[in-house]
RNA sequence: GGGGACGUAGUUCAGUUUGGUUAGAACGCCGGCCUGUCACGUCGGAGGUCGCGGGUUCGAACCCCGUCGUCCCCGCCA
């Protein structure tokens, strides 16, 4: 388990707040500096093992685990089992025969809550042979696990990694509403919801939001939930889930926003490995690649390269997910990293705001896949007034029905693009993850509502 | 939305092909024993409306219909 990187130390927050407590509680990553010495640790039982004369209590809390030892007709008053949640005094001490070289002689037990018989499983058990979806319906407890835990520990690391390397390169942070009035790519998959007298829908996308924000900012992200009413039903697709979206101005092509994904990427990666380098090591056999050396094909190429190399006379106009694993395994061989933009899609089958690439009916827009699965969406927007209108008259869609976003156009709105990860899908990829919802604390898809 | 598989103890599963007395295992749980465990060991015990509803049958975990839920593949997408 990586330490949470603490700004203030961590012992500090409890003097400020146990004021009534004679002796503080301590963290247990600290004990060894107390060493030897009386502690008081809070957590949960993590391992029980009573023998005949001592028992063994390994307690855990956010920071690790310690071993606590008590004389077994003692702690049998106590009653105690594993993820009973307890408060130990005791003395610190060396002790060569435990595993972390110290442990703690326990003088005092409280009990703060106790933990229910027959738990569906414990945290320090194996938890690769539990179903996903009694982990899902057990959450608290399964955090507490290390391999689920880890997993939304790294998942926590990739957002504030995003949001370091986009921070460090002067864009602006902003949040947007996920309550709209309409679409911005058709309405087929938003969520109606009731908004007083009238019809409001869940986001499905803040793309107008941010492109808004480049005229204000040039350069913007956000995360956040968007949702899709689409009843798909596989081990990748979810109706809500999380975001990383990114928009900048001034570019001369599609080009400059797959490089700026390559290093954006790049940078995530490689903090990462620094952070999480040996939680992520339990997950795959590499460190997390450099991205800088990902190549960009063209849609078309790519079409061909299938027919040619792997036989698939079957695609027209878009990749199915075999395609995408093909790709990337081509990629691989190539560059030694299963990555590749593809850019170029037929523009008919993108939504309105995105700028053609050339006169053949491609699209300024790309996709990034990733160990076989499409991660993002991105390519340069269509910036003047004129060409949105024509586009939307293209798609039969009459323009007044977006004047209200059209306008900002006439605001000074630069060339831009930009792109969205969808975070969900980039853990599964990290830490190898074949199913979405292991990577979602709480999923929402075509049937689940609940936990 | 299309195709496929599954649902039995707290958990993960066997048992369904060929309906037949008391539905099993492992782990977990409860109790005993064990001078340092760290996947401890060991002895004993409890625990199941066989997802739910209906049907066939002398008899259903097993066969049929419906329903709810879970998982996989595809469509579509991030």
């Amino acid at each position: 388990m990586a330490p949470p990187q603490t700004v203030v130390p961590a012992n500090t927050v409890w003097r400020i707040c146990m004021v009534t407590t004679a002796v503080q509680r301590v963290f247990i990553e600290n004990i060894s500096e107390l060493v030897p010495g009386e502690v008081r640790l809070r957590g949960w039982i993590y391992r029980l093992r009573v023998l005949s004369e001592t028992a063994f209590l390994i307690l855990r809390d956010c920071t690790g685990e310690a071993q606590c030892v008590m004389a077994t007709d003692a702690l049998k008053d106590h009653r105690l089992k594993v993820e009973d949640v307890i408060e130990v005094t005791g003395q610190a001490r060396r002790e060569p025969r435990a595993k972390a070289g110290f442990e703690v002689e326990i003088s005092a037990i409280r009990v703060l809550n106790r933990a229910g018989h027959s738990l569906p499983f414990h945290s320090a058990g194996q938890v690769d042979s539990v179903a996903l979806d009694t982990l899902i319906q057990y959450r608290p407890l399964s955090l507490r696990t290390e391999a689920v835990g880890d997993i939304f520990r790294v998942q926590a690391g990739l957002l504030a990694c995003f949001r370091d390397a986009l921070n460090r390169r002067r864009f602006t942070e902003i949040v947007t509403s996920k309550i709209v009035g309409g679409g911005t790519e058709g309405g087929t998959n938003l969520f109606e919801i009731k908004y007083f007298e009238r019809a409001a829908y869940l986001a499905q996308s803040p793309q107008f939001y941010k492109e808004h924000g480049v005229a204000g900012f040039e350069r913007v992200y956000e995360t956040g939930h968007v949702y899709r009413a689409e009843p798909h039903a596989s081990s990748r697709h979810l109706t809500e889930y999380y975001s990383l979206d990114v928009e900048f101005g001034f570019i001369d092509g599609p080009e400059d926003v797959i490089q700026l994904e390559r290093e954006l990427l790049t940078d995530m990666f490689a903090n990462l490995n620094s952070q999480y380098g040996e939680v992520i090591g339990k997950y795959r056999t590499d460190l997390l690649p450099s991205m800088l050396k990902v190549p960009c094909w063209e849609f078309d190429a790519c079409l061909e390269m299938l027919r040619s190399e792997c036989g698939r006379t079957d695609l027209v106009d878009d990749l199915d997910p075999e395609a995408e694993r093909q790709l990337c395994e081509r990629a691989r061989k190539e560059t030694g990293t299963p990555a590749v933009f593809v850019l170029g899609f037929p523009l008919a089958a993108r939504p309105f705001y995105t700028a053609p690439r050339g006169s053949g009916g491609a699209a300024s827009s790309f996709d990034l896949l990733f160990q076989g699965i499409e991660i993002t969406t991105g390519g340069q927007r269509l910036h003047r007034r004129e060409d949105l209108e024509a586009a939307l008259r293209d798609r039969s869609i009459d323009p007044a029905n977006f004047e209200s976003h059209l306008a900002m156009f006439d605001l000074g709105m630069p060339p831009h693009g930009g792109f969205a990860i969808g975070l969900e899908r980039l853990t599964c990829q990290v830490m190898n993850l074949p199913n979405v919802r292991q990577a979602v604390l709480y999923p929402r898809d075509r049937y689940k509502l609940t936990p």
